[in-house]
RNA sequence: GUGGGUGUAGCUCAGUUGGUUAGAGCGCCAGAUUGUGGCUCUGGAGGUCGUGGGUUCGACUCCCAUCAUUCACCCCA
């Protein structure tokens, strides 16, 4: 156990860190093309907090969260997803006052408790966006324009959009009359579970993946087609952008979405080659939830993408993630005259900015030429006595096997060519 | 919470109907006229065979339990 890394965790070692650099730097690019600002917050938060934010009634909640007392006797759970948290950062500081609308973004670790899989884990990597204050259209297909070309920039194809409506409380609570109705002859032979959906929140029996309840969920009236005059207008515009931009799309009109605060909006970002946690990318429009949260009535919207799915895709479809520059130059010593010597060259080499290296192990100059080697440097040179006491030397170039005398003085120079 | 697969060296994996010193490749370290990498060759270090119990003269191998891991259901990113 000890020297066991929890389950559902991963460490991200040296020799893949720098995909996710990669991805850290995509990602900055992207947001500042698209005004995003990114925004850091605590990994924990008070309970209530998502409960509120998230829903009560969501598996999220109710069997996933890591949630603990602290030594002050204040309930804490580590964040399960990025929204909660913004949204009470936007109200605490009083981001209603500034210039609409806000765009926001993070990157960061949540928890759920989960089984693990491919694809899912108890610690994950989120990117994600959250844009407040903005009511119309527009806005969404801004953001699922901002996904299409990170994608895209990416390299990753094959990977299909899905968006929705789940319209809003008002349309919602004549539907979900509708659905009941519609269920009613029926609801001795839906799965227990769908029984007790059935009073509580009739939308989610759609998502039911009972075979027995599929037979009857089927035919349901899907939300899409009930949706009232506002939310139907918004759908419309939703759709009329995304073609406007030539973003090709499905509706599917069984996204739910498993968090309560989505209205209107909903869409994913679907792979069908990473195992069966294909959703990449989930969000929506959440217009209710500020408010919910005690803050001004202001409409929102956001996404998260899974960075882990991210690169199970990007894997999948054999995309190279361009390697970091190699060292620059391996100074191989010989003696203790040159050791000195290379650790004072060295040093000045990386005051100019370059990577270099020297023999910390006490290894033959045989022996530190392979590591050069290892390294990776592009250039390596052999310090003895007399190349000291000359200042003069012999520049390797380890790609071609070239080799050139030069002075000592000029080495940096040259690193600069 | 439920079901299936897998646990042998740092990594990827062999291991014959149970039989005595458990192997390979890669990686690591060292060497092949003691001042020059990549290719090749030689040698070396490194394993309580996940753990505990059982069957047996004898278990890496068979049985049970347990833990870990992985895939799937569910849910989600």
């Amino acid at each position: 156990m000890l020297i066991k890394a929890p389950k559902g965790t991963k460490d991200i070692l040296p020799s893949e860190v720098y995909k996710w650099q990669y991805l850290e730097r995509k990602i900055a690019e992207l947001c500042k093309s698209f005004g995003f600002k990114e925004i850091r917050l605590p990994v924990f938060e008070h309970t209530e907090l998502f409960q509120r934010g998230v829903g009560d009634t969501t598996d999220i909640v109710q069997k996933e969260m890591y949630t603990f007392l602290d030594k002050g006797e204040r309930s804490i759970t580590l964040r399960p997803e990025g929204t909660a948290g913004v949204v009470r950062s936007y109200i605490e500081n009083g981001m209603a006052s500034l210039a609409m609308p806000i765009k926001l973004y993070y990157n960061i670790t949540a928890y759920r408790y989960e089984n693990v899989q491919k694809g899912r884990y108890r610690e994950f990597h989120q990117f994600g966006v959250e844009c407040f204050g903005s009511k119309g259209p527009s806005v969404d297909v801004e953001i699922i324009s901002m996904l299409s070309m990170f994608f895209d920039k990416l390299g990753i194809k094959d990977i299909e959009l899905n968006i929705n409506s789940i319209g809003c409380p008002k349309c919602r609570g004549e539907y979900n009359n509708k659905l009941m109705e519609y269920f009613k002859p029926n609801l001795d032979n839906l799965c227990g579970t769908c029984k007790n959906r059935y009073e509580r929140n009739p939308l989610r029996i759609i998502d039911c993946k009972e075979e027995k309840c599929k037979t009857y969920t089927k035919d349901a009236p899907a939300l899409v087609d009930n949706l009232c005059e506002e939310c139907k207008a918004h759908f419309e515009g939703l759709k009329e952008g995304l073609e406007n931009l030539g973003i090709n799309y499905n509706i599917d009109k069984n996204i739910v979405r498993g968090l309560d605060y989505y209205t209107k909006t909903v869409f994913e970002f679907v792979s069908k080659n990473i195992g069966a946690q294909g959703t990449v990318c989930g969000g929506g429009r959440y217009d209710g939830l500020i408010e919910e949260c005690g803050g001004p009535d202001t409409p929102g919207i956001g996404f998260a993408i899974g960075i882990e799915r991210l690169l199970l895709v990007m894997e999948s479809q054999g995309i190279e993630i361009p390697k970091p520059d190699a060292m620059a130059v391996y100074i191989a010593t010989i003696g203790e005259n040159a050791q000195k010597y290379a650790q004072k060259l060295v040093y000045k080499i990386r005051q100019e900015g370059f990577s270099a290296e020297t023999d910390l192990m006490g290894r033959s100059v045989k022996a530190q030429m392979k590591y050069a080697d290892k390294l990776g440097a592009t250039y390596s040179i052999v310090l003895g006595d007399d190349e000291v006491e000359s200042n003069k030397a012999v520049l390797k170039n380890m790609l071609t096997g070239e080799t050139k005398d030069i002075s000592l003085d000029t080495l940096i120079e040259r690193l600069k060519m």
